[in-house]
DNA sequence: CAGTCCTTATCTATCAAGTGGTAGGTTAGA
DNA sequence: TCTAACCTACCACTTGATAGATAAGGACTG
């Protein structure tokens, strides 16, 4: 019971903790993008020191670039195997759970629009989520690579649009029309 | 000679001074948002000190409110009329200028983006933006609401997506995808 | 025309708060 | 005892904003 990883609910609960300042500052970065939140916002969300978060990420930098790497790696994961049916139905679902909820914007969406003050390290991990997510799109629609830049642009934008004008149907009905458009135009 | 307005380049020229704050503001926005510029960024780059930037705007909000109320404006200017023959790719054009060049995002894109983090009247300046570009799309589409918000959603992401991976080919493609997916899905 | 007054635009200097980041000490578990 | 995790306390710097001085120019007034 004391061995292994410990289940009680103890003060401490190093494991986890890297996990939760993650939480906080993704949730912040969602609303504010790079330059809206600060190392004592998060801690103060996670309820620690602004210093125990540069324990953990030595950086902003860093900090940053790991909130985006788990963000792109655990939505291309909740996307499933594009070539299973009903695969451009998901995309466009996975780009709603974004519209709706305050301050929940799409992470790499801000971050791509921030992307010229950014740095490096950061700009990369943001291309690479569009770059995966197009490749994705594009194998979903049977390799038309054009066609699947235009659906991930049109979903990014929508979902842009309906939060700033804080209306989702802006997102479902911009939706509908990319994907009738993307299914009409070919196949 | 020395009626009237001066021409002479003397060391004040009140009467443009205020453009060109805006002008200088603008660049710094369009590159890091709203939290990604300072007072003082504005104020070195025209040639003054912050607290004459505070005099013409008295809060950060004012100056942003300001820059976004002339973006949009120019903006909308440019379109000219919907109705006239070439309306759509006029449209794919005008969204094509803030991709390519450094630093120059579309300021209004940026800005949705960081939308939940705005002081309310600048997220309202955002809102009209896109409320006008819709309203103008959709007259050119012939009335077509829905497929105005879908092309604009896509012109606004496509230009992400080109910026954040420095390749203009992006926005092209997906431009042109996004026309004639809406020429052929109606009409 | 001279004198004064007001407005505009700018400056210097400063403020309290917040920024990313660091140094070094403390605590608890393996 | 060693190490990871966290703390207090700080650092130099930046942030938006303010107060008050200065200077120039136009506009009334005598």
């Amino acid at each position: 019971m004391t061995s292994m990883t410990d289940e009680r609910e103890v003060i401490r609960r190093p494991a986890d903790r890297r996990e939760r300042i993650l939480d906080a500052a993704e949730k912040l970065a969602r609303r504010g993008g790079y330059f809206g939140f600060s190392f004592r916002d998060v801690a103060a969300a996670v309820g620690v020191k602004s210093a125990s978060i540069h324990h953990h990420f030595p950086t902003k930098e860093d900090l940053v670039v790991a909130l985006t790497a788990r963000y792109r790696d655990r939505f291309l994961e909740s996307l499933g195997d594009p070539l299973q049916p009903g695969a451009a139905r998901r995309l466009a679902d996975a780009y709603r759970s974004a519209v709706g909820t305050r301050d929940q914007m799409c992470l790499c969406g801000l971050l791509a629009a921030e992307s010229d003050a950014l740095p490096e390290a950061t700009r990369g991990e943001v291309g690479t989520f569009y770059d995966a997510n197009i490749d994705w799109a594009a194998r979903a629609l049977g390799g038309e690579t054009e066609r699947a830049e235009a659906l991930i642009a049109g979903l990014a934008g929508a979902v842009v649009l309906a939060r700033s004008k804080l209306d989702p149907g802006i997102y479902d009905r911009a939706a509908a029309a990319l994907l009738s458009g993307v299914s009409s135009g070919h196949r």
